[in-house]
DNA sequence: TATACTAACTTACATAAAGTAAGTAAAATG
DNA sequence: CATTTTACTTACTTTATGTAAGTTAGTATA
């Protein structure tokens, strides 16, 4: 076992290649969005949602914010870090109009 | 549950969110590839790269060619479709060196 | 006041996916 | 004839994910 791969390159793909991981980014793009509204929108159930949010929330990638309001909203949104993987998104969003059927 | 979500674009990240899965297409890109290279050069195990490899197959992103020589040798390499997603590669490739520390 | 409802989770349990290690077949090599 | 290599497959274990119910706090409804 050699391996020659770039480990960031790696490592970047190890978050994406989690399921649902890409869709929550691609859902947050359009904006900042409270819990039950990313589960409805994807259909992830909440107890991953919950795992995947608190994941990218220590990777930096997604901010939570809590609003103390009544009732208190909380909001999730990307942070820079998340913003900026907007280029591969969109290269998927071409790539699957492209080459793939419904 | 109401997705809103196109589902081309949510196909494709069925793809790209099975592990390994991107790595075998990232490392197809510099060019066909045995089995045993693939398998060392990113870590995957046999079992699930023989799993992989079929699906990427029936999806027409990647093909198995068969040389008749002595002995046999069997590459992988990219179809059209498959190396169709190279800009998505490549900006996930910006992405980690932006952004992720080793 | 009791009941129900919503948001944002967590917990317990079941099922599906991935890892590990050994096995197989066909040919080449020592 | 025994061993090695490639390209897998099979059996079994561990990890990840799905499902459904429960929790806490506040809001609305009867």
């Amino acid at each position: 076992m050699d391996k020659s791969i770039c480990p960031r390159f790696e490592k970047a793909m190890g978050f994406l290649s989690q399921r649902w991981t890409g869709l929550i980014i691609y859902q947050l793009l359009s904006g900042p969005q409270r819990f039950c509204s990313i589960e409805s929108s994807i259909g992830v159930s909440g107890r991953v949602l919950s795992e995947r949010l608190k994941d990218l929330e220590n990777e930096g990638i997604v901010k939570r914010d809590v609003f103390p309001e009544t009732p208190v909203r909380i909001e999730y949104s990307l942070t820079k870090k998340g913003v900026a993987l907007e280029p591969v998104m969109r290269e998927m969003e071409k790539w699957s109009q492209n080459w793939l059927e419904i």
